[in-house]
RNA sequence: GCCCUCGUAGCUCAGUGGAUAGAGCGUUGGUCUCCGAAGCCAUGUGCGCAGGUUCGAUUCCUGCCGAGGGCGCCA
């Protein structure tokens, strides 16, 4: 149980007796606030509730405090204070302290947590980049962010479904194709690739693998002295559908091996080209039209999407009969209803914002969100800025050294990309700068972070511990958060709010709170080993029972900074070694 | 024209409607016989403008000004 929970509930109790004394109501569902205290010196929680309660008790805040408060069940406390407005302070003591400490591990506590959290079924959709070519930058971040709200939503008790749209289908898909085919045809004879295909030179590579490992059928195979004869467009038809499933299968490929040296991974890849051979798509075209969600416009079939607030009805069905990609992604969506998910989020690029309204829409025109605790969230995630030197990075192809993920891995470190993407909120704008990435000094706040981890360690190693194995917590860790220590009581409180964070990510998905916390965290570890009180090695000569508890608090800290980095997928190393400067 | 994001310290940015608005970088000055100096300590006249909602607004709403991005019977 985490703390804050644990007031929470105290305060409610005493908020629903104060209540029934004064013969006033409580507001349907009133949950408390409970916030952290400016300062430490007001206290370690505070609540303003009873300025929340202000207008339904009809009574003056500090009122309604001074009722809270005596209501309430105060042996966790050491002191309970009314200050300012109305705001409660709450000082725990020994005993409230404890409870949090009570499973001694912080794996064990935040397990324990879970029971704090409304169980939801969530699948959530990232990256889905075309399979045409190689992700761009905006996809690393939404894998980067992506797979940590997802580490995070498991962490706090979610069952999370985590997956990937396979845009395998449609014009594009014929055009990887026809793109393979000119690339093979410009081997044997000099024909110039149409502007419609894909221009980028990786077409060709990917060919040569193919050629290599797959047997091509005499109907598509070239010779130089079959293409002299060759009834060009007949066999670039044929071609095109040859390699087209193929090039997708290889561009998929390399995405998979992209993501997973990203450490991002998925539960399901999931084909766009399986809705449409099992006749899915057009089947939610003719159960929108049941419902009454579809005109008939100029042959083609157009959904009533301004009755969900978008600009203008979308076609769904063309006027020659083929569906629209729109109605595909919405039988996609119905999918993810019919496999029993509650919330469907989706994060998707910049270029797709205006495309929200419609599918949103069609997800309600088929009665999805009708029932409780039914949700659709799309997060746009938006562009990335490459800098370097404090200027843009243009990413032309001739100067562009940075287009791809690919590219990125290659240069910049996991960790530190990792990190960067997810130190800004999804939904905006990101100046990503590759000099500080590329920096190994205190600057690159990935390294500091790290560094504070690998410090910890160093002091297991030094005072003969087995670093490896986390210090069992006990009740002797509280004894040592007195306010005669500020740094340990500093940095205990701090420690005290991961599983609130983890929680609050869940519910919130605001993933940049964490690296920033765990900076806070790194921060305030280093201030307290350089306490003058807090020399462990000094300690365990002078006075062992103290340095034992010191101890735990380190390894308290190496758990959070630990585990609050494998939520971004970041290493946490116990040695940190800086490459050498050339 | 419509839509999205953003406007907070010299710079890059935090800040689930609450108490004295915070970090990093930069600047300047201290600091290693001592568990790792990738460190620590000190150093600041800042919420674009105008209304509104509220007990309370940097936060929510509206308008304006400024910056970036997006708006297909493509996917």
């Amino acid at each position: 149980m985490t703390l804050r929970f644990f007031i929470r509930q105290l305060v409610t109790d005493a908020a629903r007796k104060a209540a029934a004394a004064l013969n006033v109501q409580l507001p349907e569902g009133f949950i408390p606030r409970i916030d952290y205290t400016p300062d430490l010196k007001f206290g370690h929680y505070a609540s303003p509730a009873a300025m929340e309660l202000a207008k339904v008790f009809k009574l003056p805040p500090r009122a309604i405090a001074e009722k809270i408060i005596a209501a309430l069940d105060n042996a966790a406390f050491e002191k309970v204070e009314l200050a300012g407005a109305g705001f409660i302070n709450f000082t725990l003591n020994q005993n409230g302290i404890a409870k949090a400490l009570a499973f001694h591990s912080l794996d064990a506590w935040l397990k324990a947590s879970e029971s704090e959290t409304q169980k939801d079924k969530i699948i959530f959709e990232y990256v889905s980049a075309n399979p045409t070519g190689p992700m761009n930058i905006v996809s690393a971040r939404a894998a980067s962010v992506g797979d940590s709200i997802t580490r995070v939503l498991k962490t706090a008790g979610h069952d999370v479904h985590r997956e990937y749209y396979v845009n395998d289908y449609g014009n594009q898909v014929e055009m990887l194709g026809l793109s393979f085919a000119y690339r093979y045809l410009q081997k044997f004879k000099s024909v110039t690739l149409p502007e419609t295909c894909y221009q980028g030179e990786y077409i060709s590579d990917y060919l040569e693998s193919l050629l290599a490992s797959v047997e091509i059928p005499a109907a598509v195979k070239l010779s130089a002295d079959k293409v002299t004869k060759l009834n060009q467009n007949d066999w670039l038809a044929e071609a095109a559908r040859f390699f087209s499933p193929l090039g997708v299968k290889a561009i998929l490929g390399e995405q998979q091996k992209d993501l997973a040296a990203f450490r991002t991974e998925f539960d399901n890849f999931f084909s766009e080209a399986s809705l449409h051979e099992k006749g899915a798509v057009l089947a939610i075209g003719a159960e929108l039209k049941k419902r009454g969600k579809i005109k008939v416009e100029e042959g083609a079939e157009v959904f009533l999407s301004t009755e969900y607030g978008d600009d203008k009805d979308r076609v769904v069905v063309r006027s020659d009969g083929r569906p629209t990609y729109l109605l595909a992604d919405i039988a996609y969506h119905n999918t993810k209803v019919a496999r029993g998910f509650k919330t469907i989020v989706d994060i998707w690029g910049p270029d797709h914002h205006g495309y929200i309204a419609r599918l949103s829409g069609a997800l309600k025109a088929l009665g999805f969100g009708e029932q409780a605790g039914e949700s659709f969230k799309v997060i746009i995630a938006q562009q990335v800025n490459l800098m370097e030197n404090g200027e843009p990075v243009v990413m032309s192809k001739r100067l562009g050294k940075f287009q791809t993920m690919r590219d990125l891995i290659e240069k910049i470190p996991v960790d530190v990309c990792r990190y960067f993407f997810v130190t800004r909120a999804l939904s905006t704008h990101l100046d990503f700068d590759l000099t500080l990435a590329l920096d190994q000094s205190k600057k690159n706040p990935v390294y500091y972070v790290q560094y504070a981890h690998a410090r910890i360690h160093s002091i297991f190693r030094e005072a003969g511990y087995d670093a490896a194995k986390p210090l069992s917590l006990t009740e002797a860790l509280p004894s040592l958060i007195t306010a005669e220590n500020p740094e340990r009581m500093a940095l205990f409180f701090n420690l005290m709010r991961f599983p609130e964070l983890v929680h609050d990510i869940a519910r919130n998905y605001e993933i940049q709170r964490l690296p920033e916390y765990l900076y806070q965290t790194a921060t305030l570890f280093t201030s307290f080993y350089h306490g003058k009180n807090n020399r462990i090695k000094d300690l365990l000569v002078s006075q062992p029972a103290e340095a034992e508890a010191l101890l735990q608090l380190c390894s308290l800290t190496a758990q959070v900074l630990e585990t609050g980095l494998k939520l971004l997928g970041i290493t946490a190393p116990q040695e940190m070694h800086r490459e050498e400067e050339v």
